[in-house]
DNA sequence: CACCCTATGTGATTTTATAACACTTAACCG
DNA sequence: CGGTTAAGTGTTATAAAATCACATAGGGTG
C-alpha cells in the first residue's frame, strides 16, 4: 500500500468519501464530539488516542496500524506497536473509528455518536474508503439467522469496487 | 484458535452449519462437483488443490492457511506457507472457498457453482460458520453507492454474534 | 523432441498482531 | 490530603498471517 501525502487543501473533493466536504471542518467537530462523548462517558481521552483519531481524520483513508504507528513516533509518542493498538482498540470500541477487515486497516467514523451498523465502499484502485450505513440483519441475513437462531450482534459490510474519481480517470 | 479433531460421524449436528446434514456426502459431491466445474472450464484441479479442498469440506469450518500447511505437510505436500496460499487463491478465485476475512480464515463454499455474494455467519464462542445469501447491494448500501458512483464489484459480509448450540448451551 | 506456460517447492522476508512485564498517572476512598 | 487501586503507557519479545523471489517440475502444443 504506498503512502500518500495528507490532504493540501480544506475544501477539495476529497477522493475517499467520494463526496466534496469540507474537511478541517469535518477534523474539528470530529474531535470534539469525540471529546464531548467522553467527557459524558467517563472515558479518558488521552493524548495517544486523541492523536491517533487526529490521524485517521486527517488523512481520511485506511490507515494501517504500523502508518499510525511511525505518525506517533514522529509526534514523540511510544512506538511500539501495542501503543497503536491500544489506541485504536479504544476508538472502535467506543465506535470512534472502524476496522476495514478487507484491508487490515483503520478509518475514523463518519457518524460518531450515532447508533449505527456501518458499511464501506473500498476502491480497489486507490484504496480510497467511505463510510455509509446498512441493515444486512432486515434482510436476507436476516431472514437466515432467524432461520436457524443465529444471533447477530455486530455486522461487517464492506463493498469492494471502484470509486467514481478511479473510474473517471480509467475513462480518460 | 484452538484446533478441533475432525467430525466423527456422518449424520450429526454439525456445530458450524447451524442445521442438520449428512457430512460425508456433502464433501463427496462438493469435490465432484468441483471436479466437474474445472474440467468444464479447462482449471487443473491438481492434488494439492483437491486436498486443500477436501481438508476445508471435511473440517467443515474456517481454517487458518497455517492449519491447512500443517495438514498439507502431513498428507506429504509442501510444507510452505507459499503452497497453502497458492492453492487457497485457485479455490476462492473460482468460488469453491471463501476468505472469512473477519477470522483471516477460509471455508468451504457450500454453493458451488451457484452465482452468489456470500454472507456469513461466526460464532464468537465456537468460531462455527455457516455460510447465507445476501444481497447487499439491493439495499441501503446499494442507493449509497449509485448515489455517489461507486461501481460494486465485491461485496464482505460477516455477521458476528452467537450460534444456536452456543446460546443453548449458555443457558444450561 | 523442443518449447512454453502453469504449477509446485523452498528459503527468506515483510506485514500484522499479541503477550508479558515494568512504570506512571489518574481516580477513588477514607 | 495520603494511600490504595485501577487504568494507561512504554518497551521487549514473539506470534501469526501473508508475500517475494527464484529454482524446479510437469503437461500441453507445434
Amino acid at each position: 500500500m504506498t503512502t500518500k501525502p495528507p490532504a493540501e487543501q480544506a475544501k477539495k473533493r476529497s477522493d475517499l468519501g467520494f463526496q466534496d466536504h469540507d474537511h478541517t471542518y469535518c477534523v474539528q467537530t470530529a474531535i470534539a464530539t469525540a471529546e464531548a462523548y467522553c467527557a459524558e462517558h467517563a472515558l479518558r481521552f488521552t493524548p495517544v488516542r486523541r492523536k491517533v483519531l487526529e490521524f485517521l481524520l486527517r488523512e481520511h483513508k485506511a490507515l494501517g496500524a504500523y502508518a499510525i504507528l511511525d505518525m506517533l513516533r514522529e509526534a514523540g509518542f511510544g512506538s511500539q506497536p501495542p501503543v497503536a493498538y491500544r489506541a485504536l482498540e479504544f476508538l472502535t470500541a467506543h465506535g470512534f473509528a472502524h476496522k476495514i477487515e478487507r484491508l487490515n486497516a483503520f478509518v475514523a467514523c463518519n457518524h460518531p455518536g450515532e447508533n449505527h451498523s456501518p458499511a464501506f465502499m473500498i476502491c480497489r484502485l486507490c484504496d480510497g474508503v467511505s463510510e455509509s450505513h446498512a441493515f444486512p440483519a432486515k434482510g436476507a441475513l436476516g431472514e437466515a439467522a432467524r432461520a436457524v437462531g443465529f444471533q447477530i450482534e455486530k455486522t461487517v459490510v464492506e463493498a469492494e469496487g471502484i470509486c467514481p474519481d478511479c473510474a473517471e480517470q480509467a475513462t480518460q
